[in-house]
DNA sequence: ATCCTCGGATCAAACGATTGCTCAACTCAT
DNA sequence: ATGAGTTGAGCAATCGTTTGATCCGAGGAT
């Protein structure tokens, strides 16, 4: 690989002129002409920074990592191109990671953070997490980020679940649903327990009665959906629709509602909050919430970005866009 | 973070004891109580070696970068992790990067090779990319393992795709299929060139005849299955079975069938080459056959390896375990 | 003529870890 | 007692970049 000095020769300058050059200080005194040599001989030889050698002086990586649950999981496919984007476009290169890997004692916990490999994590803690242990674990070690939750000391960005919960359920009663159940996440999951809340509240808002008997908290993945359809559709007023607080868990759900008999959407609608692209091609097509997962990314490099640089704790909802209904096929009229 | 001569310190050694303890240099001439002391030293401060200063001295990351289509495809989740599991069995870090970014002349491809981020590139090219120009592009600037398809002066790995594909028509014949159609990959693509040999040998072993008009090349997303079928499925005699050349490609004729009215399996028996997590939530839950590809993973690291150090161009398949049918529910036998 | 200033460019010291070489002290055989 | 050999440990160079300090000459002001 060619090296600064090769270029500095190539150029007939001294090192610190060909860095000073590249990397464009502009409080240096050199003439244009110089610069211009320096460029050329740079480009000739096809110069790029050594890698190591600038992460040693400079004590900065420009590498982030994004930890997440389940790295191939659809889920999480806009919230990665969101953080690999913004992350590019601030010079910095994306490490992804999964949280299964990074307990707080772990292997992979220690060479990226301990061994300074990262800059600063964005991390989306998993369900039933300890946030106590976790937040122990980073200490001031790095500078983090969290989605969906936050942590004691690390600023975090969530999007509006509460609202996307209640976008399905005002979607469900134009519909003219009257009962409508509402499969969840765990208890101890923030977002379930926001879109839960979401849900509550367009019940209320409609003068619908919030029934306890209609909602289950079993959890995200597709089991949990499938458990919390046979659940409520057992009941003996069952709904005639129902809310999945996540993609996975409705396919859960489309798969047992078939299991029993019944068919979607002529005798069950099904709405999930949190869009994937897995939602087309279930069967029927999923309607779904959308979220901005995509800004969601973006926005939470943002505040990475200012928390390596020293900024202050900040807690932000990424608004814009907002939820916005996706209409597919899983959604209908009541029956009768 | 402590550093190696804050260990040194406290033990009262110099800094190169301290290192020589630690990276337990065996030709090292050092009491044991010397190196006792050094270790209980690392340990009271929880020293970890500075990633960049070593990466300078050693010339080598132990990052290796996985390199793949789409990260967030469902397809990849087990090379992922046999990747992953591989890596940090070797002491690496695996970092994830898409196709997408790695273009030849690419942003990332500059960061992650020419700026010395990666040790090493496991890469599984895109369907229809040029291997030329990714050849040159890579040149001898960092050692590759390609995945699924060889590249000139490149170790590569694959898995036996035609014996898949041949398994799965094996199985639609012993169910009592004749007329079976392959919903194959583009041309240009070696996997979709290896399982179509494969159907092909099964048909011939079973004495079947080899009927191009029930053969497409569409390619591997959903829409091309759901093209390929809207194709096979209008043909005056059309085929009572069908392979697809991969999971999501099935996903697309499950769709098409159903869209034309057609019961799976009643109608139309379906099987999948190359088995995902997301087969088991299709409607109905697809039979497929289940290719090594964790340890395709695996392998291609352990090849990576074998590069770093210099060794020779192999090409190796992953033979080992073979493929497998996964029965679920879209298979049964013609409908008369 | 002297003192300043300023443009143009180089020197040299870091950053943290590794490693070849040197050095002191001690043991042991001659 | 002298030299060789061994053991235990430190010195200092090195990896490639960045950056504060320094140096040199030319021009301007006094």
């Amino acid at each position: 690989m060619a090296k600064l000095s090769d270029v500095a020769a190539r150029a007939g300058v001294s090192v610190s002129a060909a860095s000073r050059v590249l990397s464009g200080d502009p409080a240096a005194r050199l003439s244009e002409e110089t610069r211009e040599r320096v460029r050329q001989a740079a480009l000739e030889i096809g110069y790029q920074p050594n890698f190591a050698g600038r992460a040693l002086k400079l004590a900065r990586t420009d590498v982030i990592a994004l930890v997440v649950p389940d790295v191939t999981n659809a889920l999480f496919t806009e919230l990665t191109r969101g953080v690999e984007d913004e992350a590019v476009a601030r010079g910095c290169v994306m490490l992804l990671a999964r949280s299964e890997d990074m307990q707080p004692g772990g292997e992979m916990f220690g060479r990226l953070v301990g061994e300074g490999r990262v800059d600063g994590l964005v991390l989306q803690p998993r369900d039933g997490a300890d946030p106590k242990a976790l937040a122990a674990a980073l200490g001031k070690r790095s500078p983090v980020v969290t989605i969906h939750q936050a942590l004691p000391d690390a600023s975090s960005v969530v999007v509006p679940d509460a609202l996307a919960a209640r976008r399905a359920v005002e979607h469900l009663i134009a519909l003219g649903h009257e009962r409508i159940g509402f499969a969840g996440g765990l208890t101890s999951s923030p977002t379930a327990q926001r879109r839960a809340e979401g849900y509550r509240e367009a019940l209320r808002a409609a003068g619908l009665p919030y029934d306890p008997a209609l909602v289950t908290w079993r959890g995200y993945q597709e089991a949990d959906g499938r458990a919390a359809a046979a659940e409520l559709l057992t009941r003996r007023e069952p709904p005639s629709a129902l809310i999945a607080a996540n993609v996975n868990a409705a396919v859960g759900v489309l798969a047992q509602s078939r299991a029993q008999g019944l068919a979607v959407p002529e005798d069950l609608s099904v709405v999930a909050v949190h869009d994937a692209w897995t939602a087309e091609h279930t069967w029927p097509p999923l309607t779904c919430v959308r979220l901005p997962l995509y800004e969601l990314g973006r926005t939470a490099v943002e505040a990475l970005a200012n928390a390596i640089a020293g900024g202050p704790v900040a807690h932000r909802s990424v608004d814009s866009p907002g939820p916005v209904l996706v209409e597919r096929s899983s959604t209908a009229r009541p029956h009768r």
